[in-house]
DNA sequence: ATCCTCCCCTAC
DNA sequence: TAAGGTAGGGGAGGAT
């Protein structure tokens, strides 16, 4: 698929544009400006040649941008440097140089007399003292280089005072063995005048942390208040921007850094704190906040931009700026102010730290607040939870005393007539808020967008009429208006001034209509049925919007909802219009295709390859055709809607199916435990969002983006660029909304899905099949429920659909009497999942890098690859399918073991080492579950010989990357099938070799064949003991079956029964039952306890409790 | 047939 | 630089 679109820029430079998902179904967009866009769309691997030819055009596109600020930079030092010939020769050499790969800055500085600090090039990290400015004047006349920009290839040493105490082990190691140096290297070498070893004056090793959770979460807590574009600016930075110089030294550009800026902002105190989003409110903790621009930057920001700060906020923060600095000032002004709003004073200890050098993509630091700063200013986040809040809020609304129309009444007493609906939706809705207060802006082209500066990925919200007249559009990046409009005017978002509007609207429309469907916050179908002068209703409606708001709307009168949507359409801006049932067929047929709702950009090419362009062309075709071409329910809706029917009716408010939380923007993991932590991140947000809407769920699905092979820095800034999407999705017994219930399941669902960090550019965590909080609390509780339920809530929420749901362990346990009274109370270090149960298999796969030594029986490409927007959809040749595949045709024993993925291997194994030399108990005691280990899929042996060709059959891997290649089972040789089990030690255990007993046979079986319904304790527990023990004859004999049999034993708590931690508990109680029986089982449960016991500190970072 | 999962598509 | 979310509909294909 075409998923990037080849773009001419104004400058002639070949950008390629991403056109993913959401870009491709701006339909109109791509039609209309056809002149500025290119029409055609580049394959990737066309993409991948610009690439191959070093000329990748992400990375061209930044790096002349960052060129271009370090140039910039490069020219301020010079005009700032004393010596006028100095800056003579910079400036020519500027000329001469206008990429960035110049040496001439080092040329330059060690052409002056004084040269201690020749070939030193630092980095101010943090707070110094000497002041940043200081420590660049000492460099800059002493012939050292002062770097704006942290890059491995250009500094030499990383400057920094303090560390924070957030307990970095090893400084040194963090910035990746650049040494840290505090200044007094800088000014002692100056008074000595010469260059002092800095070895003297490395910054000293901190303490170790306090072992605890609280430590890392304070560490990460540390990260808050970051404006992700510093992280970006160091990353992109030293992984690809500037792979110009070499630290020997031949390149250095000279910046000239700014002071830090401090603009002190104070938690908001007045009102709007009652504000459910929060965005009228600024939260910072600590009271000075502090910016990291340089001195003189200025963004490339229209002066038409204000800023976004809410507008009752807005004086008091500014003048608080002003009290606090002057050059506060300036920047208040502008849009990176707003960044201030983000860096707090933690940042500079992280600076300090040397995490900005360790981890440069700090945008996805699992740091909470890049979650949360995020959603503070994406317009998307805010349009979907404004429109649950327009939805599920309706009855609040029209309810504020004033006196509801009599409309309201006019249609309840006149049921009875013809159908009539009115859609109304207010005009460039973000642009008519903003331009309410800008009457400068009338009637210009004004569009919405966070930036208007040189990148110009910055999307465009939304474009007034004006605007539009140009072919501007909502979606599109902002360089791409400026090029169809350079005297478009850019302003600044106002979230605040969007709700209050909207709110209004509500208001009026609720006051005039009993049945009000929201569609979005500025757009509402209204069911006037009955109403004797619909026309002249929407026509007081939007005068009263008008009134109100100083905003305009737009009306559609019609028959239904689809035909009333399409007369708002033709009515705007700022009009009404009405179709008539006999206007119908007219008004439809020449009504092109993709306007139809639900026509976007892909059924819209579909269309168009069938020459299909109007709904006249359609109406040509029978419905059977359309339903047999694009679906049952497609070709029946292309089929009605292209003659106006639309039997659908105005829907006040219906319950939410899904509640999640995704970002997919500014995302970049370097290890698994930055993924981990965003997933923490996300998995609380979640939790929260479940919470306040008073919902639990049962179906956990977690959602990646994953860069996809080859394709290199996205063209839109800090964007996800191409990618595949993966999800993946676990039901759970008991309907939750447990944040850590869900990150336990996430941490499974994003293990099982093997992607390498690096290249995950998007995360989401999404829960459905909701449920009400207080749906079934009449339920009594399970036995089970001091297992399942760590916080009352859980308990709380029982219900009886849950009861049957919760499958065998349930019952299992109910049959088991007494035994439940051996339950012991649950160890609560441990975070306890909710028994799925639904063991399935390779959603509790074992992690580690063990697995490595593990010769696979086979290999397998788990990574499935989804290409959107293909026509087939993608056939099942995954895993998960095969195995169950497997599973239902059952009778044949499977079993797990580890397969490391292609192309995974070499990725994780520095990964692993890391894991071996530190314990991994150790290291899992504070990261349960998964930190820093990759999960491996499984793939299975069947036990008895006479299913192995049925198994190896239904269990062959597919290596199909595409993920739609048909199943054709490839005959899989024997010793394949007779190969080994996992085992913990690494080595494997060959059936062949396994003793030849009942005893290990009958494990064999159980612990092969555990699936969705039956787990290995529920053997355990019905399991009559019968086993002749005589059999084992010498001692050796019986202390080799025991050992196997604990191999197998706990190779299953490794695999099936990771992640499942009743199960394991349930296992080890019910082998202890048996071993009161019975000699074998209790030699073998004496062995298998403490290797319980260790899996589970390893797994989950405590311990396991056995009564 | 109906359900389920994993997608893709669409709208704002 | 920039903030590419949210949720539902629906299709394909497999399980039940
Ligand atoms: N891709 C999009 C689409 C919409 N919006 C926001 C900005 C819009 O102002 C608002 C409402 O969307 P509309 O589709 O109603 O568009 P407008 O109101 O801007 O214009 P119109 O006059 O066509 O309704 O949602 C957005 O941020 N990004
Ligand atoms: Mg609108
Ligand atoms: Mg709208």
């Amino acid at each position: 698929m075409g998923k990037e679109e080849e773009e001419k820029n104004v400058q002639g430079a070949i950008v390629v544009h991403d056109k993913d998902d959401r870009s491709r179904k701006r339909k109109l967009l791509d039609a209309s400006s056809g002149a500025a866009w290119g029409a055609n769309s580049y394959s990737v691997a066309k993409i991948n040649s610009f690439k191959e030819s070093g000329n990748d055009p992400g990375f061209d596109d930044f790096g002349r941008y960052f060129a271009e600020k370090q140039r910039k930079l490069r020219e301020q030092y010079h005009a700032d440097s004393s010596s006028k010939a100095l800056r003579d020769a910079a400036a020519a050499a500027a000329a001469q140089h206008s990429d960035h790969k110049a040496g001439t800055s080092s040329e330059m500085v060690s052409a002056k007399s004084n040269t201690i600090f020749q070939g030193v090039s630092i980095f101010v990290d943090g707070f110094t003292t000497p002041t940043h400015q200081e420590l660049r004047f000492i460099m800059m006349n002493n012939g050292g280089i002062f770097e704006n920009y942290f890059s491995r290839q250009r500094v030499t040493h990383i400057i920094c005072s303090t560390l924070p105490d957030n307990k970095i082990m090893n400084p040194r190691m963090l910035s990746r063995g650049l040494p840290i140096v505090k200044p007094e290297w800088i000014v002692e070498s100056m008074n000595a005048n010469k260059l002092l070893p800095w070895e003297n004056y490395q910054l000293e090793r901190i303490a170790y942390a306090h072992p605890g959770q609280q430590t890392i979460a304070a560490r990460f807590a540390a990260y808050r208040e970051v404006s992700p574009s510093t992280k970006a600016l160091v990353s992109v930075d030293s992984e690809t921007a500037f792979q110009v110089g070499s630290m020997e030294g031949s390149v250095h550009s000279v910046a000239k850094v700014g002071p830090v800026d401090t603009l002190a902002l104070k938690n908001e105190r007045a009102g709007k704190s009652s504000e459910p989003d929060g965005f009228s409110t600024v939260q910072i903790e600590s009271q000075e906040k502090l910016q990291i621009l340089p001195e003189n930057y200025k963004a490339p920001v229209c002066l038409d931009m204000v800023p976004f700060v809410p507008s009752d906020s807005a004086q008091e923060k500014i003048k608080e700026d002003t009290e606090a600095d002057n050059s506060a000032l300036n920047i208040a002004n502008d849009v990176h102010a707003l960044e201030a709003n983000h860096l707090g004073k933690n940042d500079h200890q992280k600076l300090a730290s040397g995490e900005f050098v360790n981890r440069p993509f700090r945008s996805s630091l699992s740091d909470t607040d890049f979650v949360k700063n995020f959603f503070k200013f994406s317009r998307l986040h805010f349009i979907g939870t404004w429109r649950n809040r327009y939805q599920t809020l309706a009855s609040s609304f029209g309810k504020d005393g004033a006196v509801k129309s009599k409309d309201r009444e006019l249609m309840e007493a006149n049921l009875d007539g013809k159908p009539m609906i009115i859609h109304l939706d207010m005009d460039c809705f973000f642009v008519s808020v903003v331009v309410r207060n800008r009457p400068d802006l009338v009637g210009k082209p004004v569009a919405v967008c966070h930036s208007d500066s040189e990148k110009g990925t910055a999307e465009i919200s939304s474009a007034n009429y004006p605007a539009r007249s140009f072919g501007i559009k909502a979606g599109m990046y902002v360089r791409s208006a400026k090029a169809l409009c350079p005297d478009l005017k850019i302003v600044s978002y106002d979230f605040a001034g969007y709700e209050e509007v909207a709110d209004k609207v509500y208001n009026i429309l609720h006051r005039h209509c009993t049945k009000v469907e929201a569609v979005s916050c500025d757009e509402a179908f209204l069911d006037v049925t009955g109403h004797p002068d619909p026309i002249d209703l929407a026509s007081r409606i939007r005068e009263e919007i008008y009134a109100a708001t100083r905003c305009s709307a737009s009306a559609g009168i019609a028959e239904n909802l689809l035909l009333a949507r399409l007369a708002t359409k033709r009515a705007k801006p700022n009009g009404q219009f009405a179709i008539k049932s006999e206007e119908v067929r007219q008004f439809m047929a020449a009504l092109p295709v993709d306007e139809l709702p639900g026509v976007g950009w892909a059924l819209q090419e579909k269309l168009h390859s069938k020459k299909l362009y109007t709904c006249a062309d359609l109406l040509s075709i029978s419905k059977e055709t359309l339903q047999k071409q694009y679906g049952t329910k497609t070709g029946n809706m292309l089929w009605c809607y292209a003659q106006g029917i639309d039997d659908r009716e105005v829907q006040p408010a219906q319950e939410r199916k899904s509640i999640g939380a995704e970002v997919n923007w500014g995302v970049r993991f370097e290890c698994m435990d930055d993924a981990q932590k965003f997933l923490v991140t996300l998995s609380n947000e979640v939790a929260s969002r479940l919470q306040s809407a008073g919902s639990c769920g049962r179906t956990i699905t977690l959602k990646i983006k994953k860069r996809r092979e080859g394709a290199g820095e996205p063209a839109k800034y800090l964007g996800h660029g191409i990618c595949d999407s993966l999800s993946r999705s676990e039901t759970v017994g008991h309907p939750t909304n447990s944040a850590e219930i869900l990150l336990r399941i996430g941490r499974q669902l994003y293990a099982s899905l093997h992607i390498d960090p690096e290249d995950v550019r998007g995360m989401g965590l999404q829960v459905s099949r909701l449920e009400s909080v207080n749906a079934g609390n009449r339920k009594k509780h399970s036995a089970l429920d001091s297992w399942l339920a760590p916080p009352k809530k859980e308990i709380h929420n029982r219900s009886v659909v849950h009861d049957k749901e919760i499958t065998k362990l349930d019952t299992t346990l109910a049959r088991s009497g007494p035994l439940q009274k051996e339950l012991p109370v649950p160890d609560h270090a441990l975070p306890l999942r909710i028994a799925p149960l639904s063991m399935r298999p390779e959603a509790n796969e074992v992690k580690h890098e063990e697995t490595y030594e593990s010769k696979p029986v086979r290999e397998k490409e788990s990574e499935q690859r989804c290409l959107p927007n293909t026509a087939a959809h993608a056939a099942p040749s995954e895993e998960r399918r095969t195995v169950q595949q497997v599973l239902h045709g059952t009778e044949h024993k499977v079993i797990k073991l580890q397969t490391p993925p292609k192309g995974q291997r070499q990725k994780i194994s520095p990964l692993s080492r890391k894991g071996k030399g530190k314990s991994i108990a150790n290291k899992s005691k504070r990261s349960p579950l998964n930190s820093g280990l990759e999960l491996q899929p499984v793939s299975r042996l069947p036990t008895h010989p006479k299913a192995a060709r049925k198994v190896s059959f239904a269990g062959v891997e597919h290596g199909d990357a595409s993920g739609r290649k048909p199943v054709t089972p490839e005959p899989q040789p024997v010793q394949d099938t007779q190969h080994a089990y996992y085992s913990a030690s690494g080595q494997s255990v060959k059936k062949s070799d396994l003793v030849d007993h009942s005893f290990v046979q009958q494990i064999l079986d159980w612990v092969s064949t555990t699936n969705t319904t039956r787990g290995l304790s529920s053997h355990l527990l019905s399991s009559r003991c019968y086993l002749p023990v005589s059999e084992s004859a010498d001692t050796t004999g019986l202390e080799k079956l025991i050992h196997q049999c604990v191999k197998l034993l706990t190779q299953y708590i490794r695999t099936t029964a990771s992640g499942n931690l009743e199960e394991v508990h349930l296992s080890l109680l019910y082998m202890k039952r048996l071993g009161g029986r019975c000699k074998l089982w209790r030699a073998v449960e004496e062995v298998a306890r403490p290797a319980f016991k260790d899996i589970v500190a390893e797994l989950y970072g405590g311990k396991l409790a056995i009564s």
